[in-house]
DNA sequence: ACAATAATAGTACGAACGTACTATTCTTTT
DNA sequence: AAAAGAATAGTACGTTCGTACTATTATTGT
């Protein structure tokens, strides 16, 4: 990227840098995980010397936070962004969880770096550990929340428990994630696919046609 | 352990050592992961010296292999082998999802040892990955017979597709594992169970009161 | 354009890594 | 009890790690 370039973008060289890194960063953590993610290893990827790549961040920890941070990003860039054009509602859910089901395809990553940050510091006390909690908390209230207006739309029965289909929602994307990255499973997606519809169909409200039927007949 | 009790169970000493280190391995490895497993920190937790340790494996690899294996075989005492003295059928298939959710526990690990192998090495090829596969390929073949033996019992309706619902159980393991090791959610066991019994009902045979109802109106 | 400043590279360090190779101390067998 | 063998410890080596510290460029504001 040339000055100009930069200028209209109103970055600096040193801002424009970091998003480099932290791309390869981002990618790299994605496949080998973020321990894995070491200066040197970064530094070889991104063609900078150790120092130089160092410097933006001052620690080891700092560039994992900002790798991650740099992954919820575009996470919620492809997913959670296009969600909203859609009405609140089922709709919008099931946007969200179609957009679950490709976004690392649509980014160019090997696996999900979240899902990936989660294992990997769940058991380790420390600032990225707080960081990916404070993320993986955030988004699932988010999900809660998008449950809890499909059920005030009444798309979805009011008995819904909102935490209780997202705990089973995240469950079928985990399961997604490691049919693809591990046994190479090409149905992966659409075993990812049926497993929301039916967790989607058996929270819908009572308007199916042979429920229907019967409430009529017995009128 | 002395030398007498060392023989009753024919073990030699050094297999005895050895089974030691597997257990701080496996120990270690759950809560730190399989990156994590070094030789020296092993070393230090078992009061070895390095290269005595080392000469146990001979690489790093093994060891991690080793320590794996461990993890499975330990698994299968406490969720397989018990679940085999239920009735083949749908009962033998609620212990199996009831172990799943307190095995952890029992075995006295932080997580589970194979859900975090899988995230470590489902993009690392090598000799590890390819045992993480063979060993997370056996457990779910077994859980798709099981889940077929179930079909065969007519207690599952026949249209079921074991390879799906295998597919969503293992899903609610991992939200699971995830709700208590990164949120300390204290409902992470209730809420599996749930959702076990949401998706097993949802399998099962129509022999419901309701419909049983519907059907003798019919007729 | 030229100072001021930001960004990058160079070098160096102690620590820990995996793994040889050799030495010593325990077990087991005879 | 002694010989043979297995198990463990000691030492050493080249790498890579994260992170200081200093030097050199490149960019920016005036």
């Amino acid at each position: 990227m040339n000055a100009i370039a930069r200028k209209t973008l109103n970055l600096t060289k040193g801002e424009e840098t970091r998003a480099l890194i932290l791309k390869a960063a981002l990618q790299h953590a994605s496949t080998h995980g973020f321990d894995a993610l070491t200066i040197g290893s970064l530094a070889e990827k991104t063609g900078m010397s150790k120092s130089g790549l160092f410097a933006h961040f001052g620690s080891k920890e700092e560039l994992q936070i900002a790798t991650l941070d740099e992954g919820v990003r575009r996470f919620n860039q492809v997913t959670t962004l296009p969600a909203l054009s859609f009405p609140r509602g089922l709709k919008r859910l099931m946007a969200m969880c179609e957009n679950w089901v490709t976004w690392t395809t649509q980014c160019d990553l090997a696996g999900c770096p979240m899902m990936t940050a989660v294992t990997e510091f769940d058991d380790k006390p420390g600032p990225v550990r707080d960081a990916v909690v404070e993320h993986m908390q955030r988004m699932q209230d988010s999900l809660v929340k998008s449950i809890q207006m499909t059920i005030d739309t009444g798309e979805f029965a009011a008995e819904t428990d909102p935490e209780q289909m997202a705990f089973e929602l995240f469950g079928v994307l985990a399961s997604c994630y490691r049919a693809r990255n591990l046994f190479h499973d090409e149905k992966a997606n659409t075993r990812a696919r049926k497993a929301f519809e039916r967790l989607i169909a058996s929270a819908m409200a009572i308007s199916e046609p042979n429920i229907v039927r019967r409430s009529q007949r017995s009128t």
